[in-house]
DNA sequence: TATATGTTGTC
DNA sequence: ACAACATAT
């Protein structure tokens, strides 16, 4: 009986359906024993933010419930990861311990170590891939090198086929001993002021909720093509904290949308999976760029340390609507649209020349999708700095942005109210109006709307003239 | 998945 | 007057 004892060790893959690990641990024997361990010191310096933190607390709820509805349950520890494996192998006699693979460099690091100490114990340590459509080391380019540019890694990926199709969720899981585990309140994941009922009311994490999105999502999928870059639609798929946390699979989110637009009306967003690929494959083969600028020129770039303007940003009061309703959108449901994403960051880091490295911080406390890969590729695609990256002088004009891609102005007045009243031609340009034409609208910039942080037109120059520093002593 | 500006074409 | 396009950053 013993020897047919698995530990289970759940981290970001917390699902049962599609789940390899899950799977080998069934063929193997007739005991699994399922166990999640908090040790948040082991990820530094990237342990979960806040956002982060209150999405766990909820997903592992979610999956005890669905551990306890097939019979077994989830065992929860605290770590270090090691010491509370062994101390379950003690208790269990488990011969074997499975878990899934993360990329993120602490994390490496930290399996791999215990791999090799399990392994030195005489149990069998194996980890499998329940992440990613295809692992980093898996793809390359003819000279055996990694892909540093997106377009080819995404031929690459395209020649490799697709992927398996999904494992399904067990029926039934063989019941666990008596064992000592904590309550997930005892984590302390959720902070003690409710500031997250925004977020609560925008999500349903854990599994079901993601199968809920996907499902949901799959039909409409081709409107991706045209609406993707609408933040005042509800266009894009929202799965990405539910693939961050494992509670779906890319292989399950990618045969969904196969199967459902054979013909291929889907690509578009199929493509935006090979990014997240894409971000993982950069992660794992140059693991400094998640704090170090992948073009090393950037390391000299004249960034400024104005907390003031900072603080502009985070709070949205940066006086440009449209990355101040993206801004906001972030505070309270812990997710902002792809594009103003964009936006923001683009604001952030060439109109106010804050570094990239304090907005990917602030994004990784308050995203509930925070995520090492896809947060660093998308900083340092926006800085200039990283692989594919935009070239420094792609600068988003925050007026134009909004009047293009969020044209009747439905986002800004759901995330901004104060500018509710305003009409459509100029909200995105409110700091050009007149005094008159605001008080009409019950606005006085400075009193009820920040005036603009900066100009534009003069931060768009100074981020060209900074560029042009580094850039000379190539 | 950029923008500002200048040139050319069309009415 | 303004769209379409080219080009520099």
């Amino acid at each position: 009986m013993s020897s047919e004892t698995t530990i289970l060790w759940f981290r970001r893959d917390l699902r049962l359906a599609d789940h390899d690990a899950l799977n080998a641990a069934r063929v193997r024997g007739s005991c699994v024993i399922p166990v999640f361990i908090w040790a948040p010191e082991e990820e530094a310096p990237w342990q979960p933010g806040a956002a982060s933190r209150w999405w766990l607390h909820q997903s592992l709820h979610a999956l005890r419930v669905s551990l306890r509805e097939l019979g077994s349950d989830l065992i929860i520890r605290r770590g270090p990861s090691l010491d509370a494996i062994r101390q379950l192998i003690a208790e269990t006699g488990a011969t074997a311990v499975y878990w899934s693979r993360l990329y993120e460099p602490a994390v490496i690091e930290r399996d791999r170590v215990i791999k090799t100490a399990l392994r030195e114990a005489g149990i069998e340590a194996k980890s499998f891939n329940a992440a990613l459509l295809h692992e980093p080391w898996t793809v390359q380019t003819t000279q055996g090198k990694p892909y540093q540019v997106f377009t080819p890694f995404y031929r690459a990926c395209q020649a490799l086929g697709d992927p398996s199709t999904p494992l399904k969720k067990p029926t039934a899981l063989p019941p666990i001993p008596a064992l000592a585990s904590l309550e997930i309140d005892a984590l302390e994941l959720l902070p003690s002021i409710r500031w997250y009922t925004g977020i609560a009311a925008a999500w349903q994490p854990g599994e079901e909720g993601g199968l809920k999105r996907l499902g949901g999502f799959a039909p409409i999928a081709p409107r991706y093509k045209s609406e993707r870059d609408r933040p005042d639609l509800e266009s894009t798929s929202r799965l990405s904290p539910h693939l961050h946390f494992g509670e779906i699979s890319p292989r399950q989110v990618w045969w969904a949308i196969r199967k459902a637009h054979p013909g291929g009306a889907a690509e578009p967003y199929l493509r935006q999976l090979i990014w997240r690929e894409f971000a993982h494959h950069l992660l794992y083969h140059f693991p400094h760029t998640t704090s170090e600028p992948l073009r090393p020129e950037f390391k000299r770039f004249p960034w400024s340390e104005d907390a003031r303007l900072l603080r502009a940003w985070q709070k949205g009061r940066t006086g440009y609507p449209i990355v101040d309703a993206g801004m906001r959108e972030l505070w309270h449901t812990g997710w902002m649209h792809n594009r103003v994403r964009m936006i923001v960051a683009s604001f952030l880091v060439k109109d106010l020349l804050v570094p990239w490295q304090a907005g990917a911080r602030w994004f990784w406390d308050t995203l509930v999708d925070a995520d090492l890969a896809n947060n660093s590729l998308g900083w340092q695609w926006t800085a200039g700095c990283g692989a594919d990256a935009a070239p420094y002088f792609r600068i988003f004009n925050p007026a134009l942005q909004g009047e293009k891609f969020d044209p009747d102005g439905a986002y800004v007045r759901r995330w901004v109210p104060e500018l509710a009243r305003i009409d459509t031609r100029g909200l995105h340009r409110v700091f050009e109006r007149d005094r008159q034409e605001l008080a009409a609208a019950g606005v006085e910039v400075g009193r009820d709307y920040p005036a603009a942080l900066v100009d534009h037109s003069a931060a768009r120059d100074a981020a060209l003239a900074a560029y042009d520093r580094i850039k000379r002593f190539e």
